[in-house]
DNA sequence: CGCGGGCGTTCATGACCAGGAAACGAACGC
DNA sequence: GCGTTCGTTTCCTGGTCATGAACGCCCGCG
């Protein structure tokens, strides 16, 4: 997800699409006044604009944007986030889901339990734990986060995660 | 709601104290690199602010934070400020409940033990304060305030949490 | 036919959580 | 000051969760 750098007024049908397509956005105002918006992934900068607060401004926006990944879809067991993938064995890939579904508010174990063992799930006391366990570690690295909530369940959640930003 | 200018690095302290308290803020920048953030309620400027900018870019944080409205949901024991959750063990959040329900006004001992011990109350002459001041460490940081009304119960609103900041 | 990988389950152990109780100090209001 | 109310910390107990390690199963493959 990168961000894109955009003059004003000239390139103002430009922003319009970049704004319509959510993608973060810095804008160069070379007179006038800055476009008007409280869209947190857009921010502004006077013209002669200085190369490290440029800098600044535009990493500023690429943590905002992966903060909020834009995407997150999901089939076949294979998980999308921003532009990665990641790949879940049949469980983990059930309980993803349900937990994508209600996202941000708290899922209980026994849903979770029926979601991922459509069929009856077995005994062991301590099966979904393990298996929570196993989904959370596929999920560092891509901003989701899951946080249990004592003796009520689980409640997946865009995280705090630090996403690692690698630009290039 | 209004916004706070706060300068830095002189006044790192303040600033802390309205990044938990989650009031909107503009920090003029008055050398070398601006404090890091990602929180759409914080933005900067190189110090000697150009009137007009520095204006606009406080309506901006001033039209976010209104739009963001330091809103408060409740469900199912978790507590949704600005684009932060908090999650809190039941009782807590039975006493939120009633709390954010009377926001700004005082509600009794007795009705709040009523809500968090809807079948009687254990009766330890001082659960309800410890409760409190559980449920006000949970708070920090979501610039919600619990203030106590001597003999006549608590009273939870928008923080003066960092309102008034006469620290040595 | 034996092997190995991927996956699910079980088990054991330790960390962590919530709520109650008690203790002690601070703030209140007369 | 003084009794009372409130705040906070600390300890304790029952219970819940997390996690690594072992085990077993299925299945494809050589």
């Amino acid at each position: 997800m990168d961000v894109t750098v955009v003059h004003w007024p000239t390139e103002a049908e430009r922003l319009e699409q970049l704004r319509a397509a959510r993608r973060p956005r810095l804008v160069i105002v070379e007179h006038g006044p800055p476009p008007a918006t409280t869209d947190e992934l857009e921010d502004w900068l006077r013209a002669p604009a200085d190369e490290a607060d440029l800098r600044i401004r535009l990493d500023t926006l690429r943590a905002r944007a992966v903060q909020h990944p834009t995407a997150v879809v999901l089939a076949d067991g294979v998980l999308h986030v921003g532009n990665r993938l990641v790949v879940f064995p049949p469980i983990q890939a059930r309980l993803a889901e349900v937990l994508l579904d209600r996202i941000d508010t708290v899922v209980s174990r026994e849903a979770l339990t029926r979601r991922a063992w459509p069929e009856g799930a077995p005994d062991g006391r301590n099966v979904l734990d393990v298996h929570m366990a196993k989904l959370r570690r596929l999920l560092v690295g891509t901003g989701l986060d899951i946080r249990t909530v004592h003796r009520r369940g689980y409640l997946m959640s865009y995280g705090a995660d630090a996403a690692d930003v690698d630009d290039a």
